[in-house]
DNA sequence: CGTTAATTTGACCAAATGGTCAGGAATTAG
DNA sequence: CTAATTCCTGACCATTTGGTCAAATTAACG
């Protein structure tokens, strides 16, 4: 056979790198996170990924690169999420699915969160464009719905900007201020029931806030 | 006389160590705001308020004591806030002044929002002590208010913790996310017009989302 | 096997960083 | 006035930083 036989093999140059740089990303999320941009530095990451520092620049010559492909990966993941919001005629429907959504990411990914955080604080070097374009067009579509929705008295007159706002506020905290909240919960994360209700509350509050529940 | 004839004189010790420390104060938080602790420098800090970095050193002997100087100023008008929410019998009044009047310091010390922010997304390094003191017994207290607020029926069941959270969230965003709201704007910053409307919607949604208008 | 290509890493470097210090300038006290 | 005190700052220093490089190791393939 001209294929390799053994392709759970443990070793494989192809699998080297992949596993390489997935483990880098990840250990880079984390320190982008916690230390923004300028606050990171190239030895904590590689740290953290348990690889010298010299192994970090042979996969990513340097940290803006990183930076950019950890910024990248989060994006996609805010993309996902956008999908979720689709054109729907009920807008119990669609804006439950919706931050139902965004607070999945917020427990699953919080580091994420945290890094879009930073980038927007720092007045967003890096994402700038897509603020102004995906980020944009993405919000200017769902204000639309949201506005169809309040002519068809579905829902409350509203200013549907501010709803967005409120809702991305909303679900992000729980991944921003994931240490807060966990300090008031007596030093302990929020429980599976407990991010459960979180979310329940959150929706609830929404939903009936802007008169859709009847 | 013995007291200085010129009390209103440019120049005097006193008033100078007075100014310098708070401009270098407000240098420091905006530079804190923007890079956070590890990737603030001195010397940028120094360049923002127009001085020499030995001149900075002089009044702040060191990083760390800076950055504590600026958290302890921002505590003092989370203070400030908290005072807003007190022990009324009314939830419309007491919610709708203590949201317009986070609203009106996340217009008004945006700056100071994002040290906070930056402090909680790294495990809040400085201000744990007071997470745990104080923040963790205010939050009781407000809790019980709204509790009682709904054993008396003045609003539906909602989690009291996860209210507040969605109250924080909802007024800080303005803050933290001011550059995402002002790019979604059309890269200009909301008038004043459109902050108050930002503020009656926040305030409005939330009102209405626990049953509290009739 | 042997050759080639990919991976790993200790040692190294120039620039940036937090902080110091000596000495000069300005203000105040007597 | 003089002396004491506070303020100012250019020059300096040890450490940390992002990034390089040559040499060693490992996998790929015929």
């Amino acid at each position: 056979m001209s294929k390799p036989e053994k392709v759970t093999k443990t070793t494989s140059k192809a699998k080297i790198r992949q596993e390489n740089e997935k483990t880098i990303l990840k250990a880079a999320e984390s320190v982008f996170a916690e230390y923004g941009f300028r606050g990171a530095t190239t030895s904590m990451i590689a740290e953290r990924a348990n690889i010298p520092k010299a192994n970090l620049h042979y996969y990513f010559p340097t940290k803006q690169a990183l930076y950019r492909q950890v910024v990248d990966n989060i994006f996609n993941i805010w993309l996902q999420a956008a999908d979720s919001f689709d054109d729907c005629d009920d807008p119990i429907e669609a804006l439950t699915r919706y931050i139902e959504k965004k607070m999945d990411i917020s427990r699953e990914n919080p580091m994420g969160s945290k890094v879009w955080a930073n980038e927007i604080i720092r007045r967003a070097p890096v994402i700038q464009d897509y603020l102004e374009t995906t980020l944009k067009d993405w919000t200017e579509s769902r204000v639309a719905i949201i506005q169809r929705w309040i002519d068809q008295g579905k829902i409350n007159p509203v200013d549907p900007q501010y709803l967005l706002y409120m809702i991305w506020s909303t679900t992000q905290h729980y991944a921003d201020f994931n240490h807060q909240i966990e300090t008031l919960n007596g030093g302990t994360p929020l429980s599976d029931a407990q991010y459960q209700i979180a979310k329940d509350n959150a929706i609830e509050i929404i939903l009936t806030g802007i008169g859709a529940r009847k």
